[in-house]
DNA sequence: TAGATTGTTAATCGATTAACAATC
DNA sequence: TAGATTGTTAATCGATTAACAATC
């Protein structure tokens, strides 16, 4: 099957979170329209997100939500849980940490690495914390899939360097600041100030 | 001038965070090109973009960076400062109110709200901690532009009623779960597993 | 003047929506 | 059968890129 967009596989996972809502639920049955409901997204374009995949829609009654759910997941989640690393436990690093996921299963934070004498050592939400010094061996024996920048914004580029020194190729930045790198490594940027400024210029009024 | 797409509201806003930068460090002059280095995005999409507004730059020489700074502000940031409240003040949102962003002065959080009495009274990096309650109230009285959700995901579609309640029409959403407002209402989703398992899925290999 | 860089117009590309046939 | 819903094809819309003229 050929590759798609990031675009329709950010959708498709909002689908598989909204399919594991509605199972939990003990709803059996969902149609594209009750999906547009619940996500905000057109039906249409939700029928066509899911026609990417082996159709599995009956006309009439919709989409059995196990089945669907199970469809999209296997194309998308072939790798069974993503490794994270995570760089900086300090206030934010600490929240991702600790964030309540639907997905859990799928993604697993494996180390957290962080400067400080007073945290290295300690484990948080069963994740350990390691000086930095051995982030090279550590994401190299825990096959780390994504790195993440939770470090202030002076340390950033450095951080970003090191990651790629130690083999990883996807960096998410929550730092509020551009890095650079190879461009074989994909990086996505998170900063809160510029999305809720966005939200704000871009809605009337 | 006519509204520009949040796709580009976005990318502006990040030149405003480049250019700031440059700025601090005495750099007076910058080229579509190297902004173009430092942000990964293509100096033509650039070009492009800056162009929306009263075009400010000279050929074989750049931009200002003062002045594009100013030109591209002049438009984006006419209301002084963005008013942010916070709903939920666990890990994430005392990560979110300690968040040191570049816009600081572009955008300020002036409440945040709990249910816990432990929380309320307290004060975090100058924002005092209110309970829910007092949420209607103080909305309007601060002119709250923006209200955050980081409250537990089962609380999350109450908070968003109540938040409509109190007269807020732009609501950023951090908890992993979908919530239902009417159209008028503006939502950014901000679910951290999905922005990493999109990374992952997209990027090859 | 020559060369570099901006700004713009036209062409391409991709994503969304509209229309409708298929089917349960 | 009639009606609802899926899945697909074609049309539209918007965003990016290519090409190039303008200009410092």
């Amino acid at each position: 099957m050929k590759k798609l967009p990031r675009k329709i596989i950010t959708r498709v996972l909002l689908y598989i979170r909204t399919l594991e809502g509605l199972i939990k639920e003990k709803r059996f049955l969902v149609s594209s329209k009750q999906l547009s409901e619940i996500t905000g997204l057109s039906d249409v374009k939700i029928r066509k997100d899911i026609s990417n995949f082996k159709t599995v829609g009956k006309p009439r009654i919709g989409y059995k939500t196990a089945d669907l759910k199970r469809t999209l997941e296997a194309y998308l989640l072939q790798k069974h849980v993503v490794h994270l690393v995570l760089f900086g436990v300090g206030n934010l690093g600490s929240a991702i940490l600790r964030y309540p996921g639907y997905h859990r299963e799928k993604v697993k934070l494996v180390a957290a690495f962080d400067v400080s004498d007073q945290k290295v050592g300690k484990k948080i939400d069963g994740v350990r914390i390691y000086p930095v010094e051995r982030a090279p061996e550590i994401i190299k024996r825990c096959h780390a899939d994504i790195g993440i920048i939770a470090v202030p914004k002076e340390h950033c580029q450095e951080v970003a360097d090191y990651m790629v020194l130690s083999g990883l190729t996807r960096i998410v930045n929550f730092a509020p600041t551009s890095i650079s790198v190879p461009s074989k490594v994909q990086v996505r940027n998170m900063d809160f100030t510029i999305e809720f400024l966005s939200l704000f210029c871009d809605s009337p009024k």
